[in-house]
DNA sequence: TATAATTTTCAGAAATTTCTGAAAGCTTAT
DNA sequence: ATAAGCTTTCAGAAATTTCTGAAAATTATA
């Protein structure tokens, strides 16, 4: 199968984002590849348009189902494996956005949470230790936030995305319709 | 200078999540050991703390520097230059996010917007430059929002932070107060 | 201005990650 | 059961990233 030459810098592209993403080259490619063409492929098509051996396009195959980012299907009458997106490009950035969140929030929320259960013994851990609670504090709104963000319907979070400068302007809306006197807003910063 | 067992757990564990927050190593156990110690230090203390040499200490802290995480003082009566956060855990926060949004979308935005620009040869084409343009689209609403998000005083990123399922109710409250007539939403989304 | 203190640089070493290709493992068809 | 077609695995090779340490550059002091 031959790459057009805005497809190959597409997927040349996505291969080189690939690491910021969370995922490496060959995988970012293979990816970004099955989403730019019309019907699914299999492993040998892949290897051979993007140029890479067939273990590694399994290994790569595997990597993306683990982010669960692609789907296998069988074609009637051809017994190879073919694969397809595991959804719409927004199905599919909702998949990444919450599975980086698990990635990169999780594992030092559990930290935290453990460094912060026993006592400080000097004053140096004291203070290293409520460091460690506002960071902590800090990454469970933003996961929380994450986490809502994921459960809002497609149309909803077309809604806020789109809202632009209206993001500051739904809270003022927010604050007037509540008051400003519930004050005892209990997790309101401290600095 | 001696570590903690608990400092030290934390210096280790961001220097592990370093390189899924978009930095090396040993960046993130200096980062993480600047941000827990009260007083500002310098590289020969960070070569010692982390056992790592000085040039990687250098190197890190420009690093460091370039993210705009770290700020370099002097004190009295020393020639060598301390390094200490450069703010509020809140607003190290807001730049690691802000950096995150302009290595990972920016250059991904301005590919595309490139590659929209001239017509599909072929069907081919035509297909992945229809994905391209969805990718396109997702792509740039997320960086609209994010910069918004940036640009909220820390009061109302908290609010926002905090809603935690209020966020679906407040987007219900916006829909009713503008009422569904009001379709000329300047910033509504065009699919 | 010379010298001592400190920081930066960068070539090569070390560590880590990614990739290949051949062999082993499945699955389906005969 | 055996073979053919396809997928996965994984040891070692290749590529990439990170780190070291000595030398060069910079800055402050005498």
């Amino acid at each position: 199968m031959e790459l057009s030459a805005k497809s190959q810098a597409f997927v040349f592209h996505f291969g080189e984002m690939g690491s910021r993403w969370g995922f490496n080259r060959t995988v970012g490619q293979m990816f970004a590849l099955l989403t730019i063409t019309p019907t699914p492929l299999n492993a040998d098509q892949l290897a051979e348009a993007l140029k890479i051996s067939r273990g590694n396009v399994s290994m790569g195959l595997k990597e993306l189902q683990s982010w669960r980012l692609v789907q296998r299907q069988h074609l009637p009458g051809d017994r190879k494996e073919y694969f397809s997106p595991a959804g719409s490009i927004w199905e599919l950035a909702r998949i990444v956005f919450e599975e980086r969140r698990k990635r990169e929030l999780t594992p030092t929320l559990s930290l935290l949470r453990s460094q912060l259960l026993d006592a400080p013994q000097d004053s140096q851990e004291r203070h290293a230790q409520e460091k460690m609670g506002e960071i902590y504090e800090l990454l469970e709104r933003m996961d929380g936030f994450a986490n809502q963000l994921n459960e809002l319907s497609p149309e909803q979070l077309t809604t806020l995305l789109s809202l632009g400068s209206g993001v500051s302007k739904l809270l003022e809306l927010k604050n007037s319709m509540l008051g400003k006197n519930k004050a005892q807003d209990s997790t309101a910063p401290e600095s």
